[in-house]
RNA sequence: GGCGGCGUAGCUCAGUUGGUUAGAGCAGUGGAAUCAUAAUCCACCUGUCCGCGGUUCGAAUCCGUGCGCCGCUACCA
């Protein structure tokens, strides 16, 4: 690890925007909000300046097309996206240190600096398109809002641009008698000229690649796809003809009835809402730019892989075409989550027509948040495609969460407290299996930070329960509960050694699972530190520390209380007959 | 078609730069224990590391090739 969050003065992390015409699900969360959100706590744990960006993406012709089909303005959409998609984000405890929008007016200036800055530097050009346009609707239609028959194999669900039956390409006028494909819309789309603006990505190639050949600790999915933009690049669109959006900043006639393409303005969401954020805490106009411009700041990106492209290659270059701003240092791109259908064995890709979605507010409503937590960390899909499936998430959650920790932890605590009177007993002399069950207790926390400074967040989950797994076996071999009867200094010492794993666990579960985290801590009459973007200590070295001997204790409660099996088949069935959506 | 990822025990996966008899958890079998959320611990069991060819003293690991699964393919975001 050549580099590592502490090589840095502040990390600025940052997830996924996601889209505001639409609920969040369960797939979102393991890909690119839980395991940013875990890195996030982490280093703030550790005391590293840190700064968590989210928001909701709320531009772009299909929310305008959602709010003609439910005839309700698209302010209504996004705002009712955003509204539901913050509030899941809040349950789940993922610890945005600002959840912006990018309709905030601030957005719109940004946006346009980026615009004018690439306009003034030559990257930006503009070429004449024949696109689909619905005489009815009076707008131009996206390819996607337009079916018609493939030209080369005929079938009749073919899309605007290409034929998802025979996978060709083509161009729009060769599609055979297009329509669109939107309810109400029953004209015959027809081809219009209009003249857009192009992002010269050609002329990013040698930066990007030097930048891409700089970071070959990224992950091979993320690294194979960006090089293979990199090494293929094309001029990309960066308008659109719809009202809802950016406006283009230019005196152009041209220009009028468009709007900047929403990909180009969404990861520029990530720096309106840093300015908006050193606003709001610091009422500070450039707060802000020692993040974006600082070359001490590390940025982080998590996403899913549908986003690479846009993290690892276009926004590169749109800042590569400014001045002064930082590169992401790290790009953590996830590949997706499925859904297990036990009915009939397979794995399935996770859709609305399906129905097998699972919402974020209806795991909410059903499930304890750390074990979702827990079972979304313990599958996330860092290097291929995981599945959701309900009897893995029995088998890990109650099997491990609550059978190996949890059980640890109340096992530990209340025999602490029937015979020690609510308090840690005095350590005795320290035998070997002592000593070696404490320096377990440093090796594992070492372990775990280890996994996280490497994004590997399974991993890091999986040593979690490891110094668990240790702990059972150090307590069995010790049998305090038969020295008890023969020799109290020596049971004082097993149970003061667990005490000690008890709140290395409690340390080291604030990333994964803070609500356990909290509740332990009450147990232990401690005060977990809550760092923000400033930094502060490093908590984690506090955790290696010794509770003394002589700490009052809080009659243990089940941390991790396991669900029952039979609860966990309802709600298997509830989600098969598609009702956690 | 092009590109990318993946393929290791019944299941889920780990195997950094090639290096002894390929590992973990779960499941299974047998045992111990009774402090604890019927929670724990110990032992045992299972492998054509997808196939084939090559490089090498040595390959799960590197190269070539074939097969399979998943994804991306630029106007979906």
């Amino acid at each position: 690890m050549e580099k590592t969050s502490t090589t840095f003065e502040r990390t600025l992390v940052t997830s996924a925007l996601p889209y505001a015409n639409g609920y969040i699900h369960l797939g979102h969360i393991a890909g690119a909000y839980l395991p940013a959100d875990i890195y996030v706590r982490y280093l703030r744990f550790r005391g590293v300046k840190t700064l968590y960006v989210g928001g909701s993406d709320e531009h772009g012709v299909p929310i305008t097309l959602t709010a003609l089909k439910e005839k309700i303005s698209p302010k209504e959409v996004i705002d009712r996206y955003h509204t539901a998609n913050a509030d899941a984000f809040r349950k789940l405890g993922i610890s945005y240190d600002i959840y912006g929008r990018t309709s905030w007016p601030l957005h719109v200036d940004t946006t346009q600096q980026f615009f004018k800055v690439l306009d003034e530097g030559g990257y930006i050009h503009t070429k004449e398109m024949e696109l689909w346009y619905s005489p009815q609707l009076e707008r131009f239609l996206p390819d996607r809002y337009v079916k018609g028959v493939c030209p080369k194999c005929g079938y009749v669900e073919a899309d605007g641009d290409e034929c998802e039956s025979c996978g060709s390409q083509y161009a729009a006028h060769e599609l055979v008698e297009p329509r669109a494909n939107i309810p109400g819309d029953t004209s015959s789309p027809i081809l219009r000229k209009s003249r857009h603006w192009f992002l010269d990505l050609p002329k990013f190639g040698e930066p990007l690649n030097a930048w891409l050949d700089g970071h070959p600790e990224w992950r091979a999915n993320v690294k194979g796809i960006a090089y293979g933009w990199a090494n293929d690049l094309r001029s990309r669109c960066i308008t659109r003809d719809t009202d809802w959006g950016v406006p283009i900043p230019l005196e152009d006639e041209d220009a009028v009835g468009k709007r900047i393409y929403v990909w180009f303005d969404a990861p520029i969401g990530y720096v309106t809402n840093t300015r908006q954020w050193a606003l709001d805490t610091m009422n500070d106009e450039h707060g802000w730019e020692v993040w974006w411009k600082d070359a001490g700041t590390r940025m982080v990106h998590f996403i899913g892989k549908d986003n690479v492209p846009f993290h690892a290659v276009i926004f590169p270059a749109m800042s590569m075409g400014q001045p002064d701003y930082i590169l992401a240092d790290q790009v953590v791109g996830n590949e997706y989550l499925n859904i297990f259908n036990r009915q009939t064995g397979q794995s399935e890709k996770g859709s609305k027509s399906r129905g097998n979605m699972i919402s974020v507010r209806w795991a909410l409503e059903n499930l304890p948040v750390d074990a979702i937590r827990y079972y979304l960390c313990a599958i996330a899909p860092e290097s291929k495609d995981s599945d959701f499936d309900w009897d893995e998430f029995m088998n890990r959650y109650n099997g491990e969460l609550c059978n190996v920790v949890g059980n640890f932890v109340h096992r530990c605590l209340t025999m602490t407290v029937k015979n020690f009177e609510g308090c840690v007993p005095p350590a005795g002399s320290l035998e070997d299996a002592d000593q070696e069950m404490l320096d377990a207790i440093s090796q594992q926390l070492e372990a775990i930070a280890e996994s996280l400074e490497e994004f590997r967040f399974r991993q890091a989950l999986e040593r979690f329960i490891d110094l668990g797994r240790k702990a059972n076996v150090y307590f069995d071999a010790m049998k305090p509960w038969v020295t008890r009867k023969t020799d109290m200094e020596r049971t004082g010492t097993s149970l003061y050694v667990c005490c000690q794993v008890v709140k290395a666990l409690c340390y080291a579960m604030v990333p994964f699972m803070p609500e356990g985290a909290a509740n332990l801590a009450a147990i232990l009459n401690l005060t977990l530190p809550e760092n923000g973007p400033e930094g502060g200590e490093d908590a984690w070295v506090e955790a290696k520390t010794l509770l003394p001997a002589g700490s009052s204790l809080q009659t243990p409660t089940a941390l991790f209380p396991k669900i029952d099996k039979d609860r966990i088949a309802e709600l298997a069935e509830a989600h098969l007959r598609g009702e956690a959506f």
